[in-house]
DNA sequence: GAAGTGCAAATCGTCAACAGTTTGCACCCT
DNA sequence: AGGGTGCAAACTGTTGACGATTTGCACTTC
């Protein structure tokens, strides 16, 4: 052919393989195709996406040290699960970097950072009285991340997107119900209110506890926390230093075929 | 068995080679022994540790993710280099989180941690009093991964590590001096002071206050800072997102051999 | 003499294959 | 009939090899 478009081929030659493939695998995992819990057969995601298990391979390790999967030696790598508790910390983290966050933006906001998370206050105002949950649920990740992209560095705004897709892993991402929407944008509005103000503790005190307000909700809805031990977590304590005294089957889940 | 003894090959049994191999580049890197924008090798490390290359190739994706090396497509993977920007906002971080711990601690220490912080504090003392510089240095990592033991989730643990990790690559760790120890011990004394008081306040503003005396300390010791601009930063803005209008040989490290 | 061009070596990216381990079913024994 | 044992298939861990790209030196040319 002479006329090529940017074919997946062309792509291949600014992007390695392992690259696109990591990020295909993440992208199943947290829309939830490949379901909390399951294993993850290398050679089928390779036949899937058209490649060796080389990449795969690589892939899972990147996945693994971010915390999306976990791997027993001989048998696999599994989605992770996230336990009640892991999730609650998780939320604690968010909160301590949103708050710094607001913080930092009060204390000395860019030019033009008021009036765009104005905006999307107002964008979600609108969301919230025509219950449209998705709409105000993609709003407020916009209105979260530009949070973090004008009150921190670059490093924090990745360890808040880190936790944030692996909140995603907690049991199917807990909706949004209509009725607390207009809750928590009166928290984005008193936030706002604190921007304006330019007073960086009333910010920081109004982003903690709106953040603390979501896992309150999130909380709430937790379907009855099941109170089974948190089974399934990270191997070792630090990561896979060592861990010489536990080796538990990371669950029952069959491998389903033969 | 004959009595086997924990041998090279029985531990194969137990942990993945990729693992070993990770942890082992780290250590190398971390150590120093591998230094700072140089390039790594894929064979040759693969040589030096007797394995083939696929395990290092893993592992080299694990610390990238990690945010120990940044990976070039068809060039080669580098020891990351970190800035003076980025290496005071990983102090920011990790003030932050120990900051709150510090709270945490507290408003409900755990049954025997004052005791064991203050004879760490103690031992400090003692360090810095003979100017055991390498001593004290070594307590001081033991007092404020004790903290986060006392004060944190595993979560906020293992994200306190990859910074603690992250910071080593800033140019030659600036070693402490010996006058800035008693002002260091200083500060963990009146965080010590703050949790026998149960002052969660007072403990958090005392934890923030002594990270930053921290930065304050590597910031006077920063060789000059050098205005450079951050150069050679990590690839896209999220991580590997995507980076159309960015490719810049990573530094002029040229190959050595031929 | 300096800049541009071409070639060859080194090295990365990817693939296919081999060995070891785990797993699940079937069979056998009690 | 219930439980234990053995075997075979599937899958992971690791290796070696091949093709593609980059890079640095040498040569040519202005």
């Amino acid at each position: 052919m002479t006329g090529e478009a940017p074919t997946e081929i062309t792509l291949l030659r600014t992007r390695s393989l392992t690259s696109v493939v990591r990020q295909e695998i993440e992208r199943l995992i947290l829309t939830g195709a490949i379901e909390a819990g399951s294993r993850l057969n290398e050679q089928a995601l390779a036949a899937r996406l058209g490649v060796s298990r080389g990449p795969v391979r690589e892939a899972i390790r990147g996945l693994e040290r971010q915390g999306l999967v976990v791997t027993v030696v001989n048998q696999g790598s599994y989605v992770r699960k996230v336990s009640v508790e892991e999730a609650l910390e998780l939320y604690d983290l968010r909160a301590l970097l949103t708050a710094r966050a607001c913080e930092v933006i009060a204390a000395g906001p860019p030019p033009g950072a008021e009036a765009r998370l104005a905006a999307l206050v107002e964008e979600m105002e609108r969301a919230a009285e025509a219950d449209d949950a998705p709409r105000y649920y993609a709003l407020n990740l916009q209105f979260h991340d530009a949070l973090m992209e004008l009150g921190s560095g670059p490093r924090a705004q990745r360890i808040y997107a880190d936790l944030g897709n692996e909140l995603h892993l907690f049991r199917r991402r807990a909706l949004v119900q209509p009725e607390k929407m207009r809750e928590s944008n009166a928290e984005h509005a008193a936030l706002l209110a604190a921007f304006r103000a330019r007073d960086p503790a009333a910010a920081r005190a109004a982003g903690e506890a709106h953040i603390r307000g979501g896992k309150r909700r999130f909380a709430a809805s937790s379907p009855g926390a099941n109170s089974t031990k948190p089974q399934q977590t990270a191997p070792g304590g630090h990561d896979d230093q060592e861990s010489p005294p536990q080796h538990d089957p990371p669950q029952p889940a069959r491998r389903r075929r033969r």
